[in-house]
DNA sequence: GCCCCATATGATAGCGCTATCAAGAAGGTC
DNA sequence: GACCTTCTTGATAGCGCTATCATATGGGGC
């Protein structure tokens, strides 16, 4: 048998991603890796003269740092993942394009993904996010498959829930309180004088966030001695859903003078509807909604619904984040961002 | 001087990430490193008894491999970069959606960001994405900074360029001929008898697509003799705007029996300044859009528009890229997707 | 002038994985 | 049975960077 511990020149093809690396940065700049690597991460800790030196070979070579490499010798990258249910609809870009914005800006590197509103595809995508030793993790809502939740807690990172404050968090909850949201466009709604308000969703099982506000809603018209009508639709919202829904529950003759949208795709859906039936708005039937997007504005009429801190929860759990990574860690647990009722003329 | 070269036992203390390696699937399933490796990269190349073992070590240990190190020593990471106008508009996120999809269920991760029509925030994202050695970049357009498209020929990787089939792709061109869409609507109005059209758009000095469908709206009306007037409204396109800029058209009594809006959310804004105004659609006016989104079909008239290939554009570049990593190499270098010309009661 | 301490820079060992090569096992051919 | 090929599995050297420690340098204080 041949020596197998007996060293020989190392004959391997190697690899290499031909890219400028740092050590080339050094030695045009006459220094080491080190330095290279401190002027690049912590730079008030080189003199100017090699610094500056350091700067314009970097800019000489074209150098980009590799990532990977620094992520895994730090053992933790500069990365943030972050989950929502959807991309596709608005209610959620205005706060990653608001929390990428900040973190991106600060160093960190966003990695975002949606999991259209199922369980199972969040527990994939925090898997594959982890993948990236994250420094932190942001989700949406409370509630996660237990070996989602196993994941995080294994990975001792922060965690961001945002978009939610109920109980539960595993580590820090930024949003408001949907129930509080339903809660009070209801009683808005009967202050107004409205007595039979329908409450629509869709997929409430898998959008807990609507389910909650449905649940504030029940609690409103309870108190107030008033019938509870919650409509499920077996689809995602969208404002296709809306007209449909609400014919269908005219068919039905559902006794109603308010309808209640889970947010306000479904109720410009219905607004469509009522312009079609020529249903009167609000005067026949007062039309509510949820989110304040970008149409609610400037629609016929314009959409009362519920503003929800959407840029509010980018920023703070931006600025919670960064905190966290600077090494501050006694930080509130829970932030409640609170929304705002935006009457206008539907209701 | 002390010997710098005198070899001594290194007592520093070590980092690590704490996370399960590869090393310990490796002991607990009684295999080398090498297999467990191949077992999760090329699973027919191992034994089915060896891999069934590694497999319920992966599972026992709850082992996530760390990407950073796969990728790092691949010299590639399995990361492909995404690069669109914006995730805000719903344009692009049903492209994204598909794309990331596929990608992802490819074993492949998809770091997606938003450039807000900005050449600097464009190129700014690339160079963060090339940080991240990424297998390909997909770009939105074919319009990018000198360096950009420096930064894209020095990686050496695919890039495709979607949503635009025009001249002078990087590599890979998949979309469709904004201009030919512009055309193509502008004759059907024309068509429809109407003879003093409206082109609307925003920043289009930004959204080139834009810019191009207007382009081809001038050649079609100029060929049939009519005068052509293209409106740059100076920010995003929004259903707020829409109102406004019609009623712009209107106190300066521009003549006009069309408005062909450069998308669908500008298109609704003015449809609904219509309702608001009464001016009957499309009797006294008649409004076109692009894009074809959630609304266009529902909307009270429903939207004449183009529907662009959102999914089919994210299919193809996934399949392309598919392709280009499993090593084929002589591919179409540019797909045109073609578009449809949705008419609907609004025009 | 000597010592001590603070500061700036350099040397180097991995981070956890995959690409490469080596070697053993199994099967086929003459 | 000797030889060759094919198929599995193992050993190992980095990928490019950062954390850690070591060393050189430069002032002050006495």
């Amino acid at each position: 048998m041949r020596a197998r511990t007996a060293p020989k020149p190392d004959s391997r093809l190697r690899r290499g991603s031909g890219r400028v690396t740092m050590d080339e940065v050094a030695r045009l700049a006459g220094v080491s890796t080190s330095t290279v690597s401190r002027v690049l991460r912590e730079p008030g800790a080189v003199s100017d003269s090699l610094a500056g030196r350091v700067r314009s070979a970097v800019d000489r070579l074209g150098y980009v740092p590799n990532l990977m490499a620094g992520g895994l010798a730090a053992a933790r990258g500069r990365t943030v993942g972050v989950v929502v249910p959807s991309i596709l609809n608005s209610f959620f870009a205005g706060t990653i394009d608001t929390l990428s914005g900040l973190l991106s800006s600060a160093g960190w590197q966003v990695l975002d993904g949606s999991t259209d509103y199922s369980e199972a595809r969040e527990e994939a995508l925090v898997e594959a996010f982890l993948a990236w030793s994250p420094a932190a993790m942001v989700l949406t809502g409370l509630r996660h498959s237990e070996r989602t939740v196993r994941l995080l807690r294994a990975a001792r990172i922060p965690v961001v829930e945002m978009w939610d404050v109920s109980e539960g968090a595993i580590d820090i909850a930024i949003g408001f309180s949907h129930r509080a949201a339903g809660r009070s466009m209801t009683q808005y709604l009967i202050e107004k004088g409205r007595r039979r308000i329908v409450f629509v969703g869709a997929i409430m099982t898998s959008d807990q966030r609507a389910a909650q506000r449905a649940e504030g809603y029940r609690e409103a018209v309870t108190a107030a001695g008033l019938p509870a009508t919650v409509i499920d639709l077996p689809s995602r919202s969208s404002v296709a859903l809306g007209g449909p829904a609400l014919a269908d529950l005219l068919v039905r003759q559902v006794e109603m003078d308010a309808l209640y949208c889970s947010n306000d795709v479904l109720a410009l859906g219905a607004l469509f509807e009522c312009q079609r039936r020529g249903i009167a708005v609000p005067q026949h039937l007062s039309i509510a909604g949820f989110g304040d997007l970008d149409f609610a504005a400037s629609c016929v009429p314009p959409l009362t619904t519920i503003r929800p801190p959407r840029e509010a929860i980018g920023r703070e759990t931006a600025a919670m984040l960064l905190a966290r990574f600077a090494g501050q860690t006694h930080l509130r647990r829970a932030v409640d961002l609170g929304f705002d009722l935006q009457i206008r003329r539907s209701a």
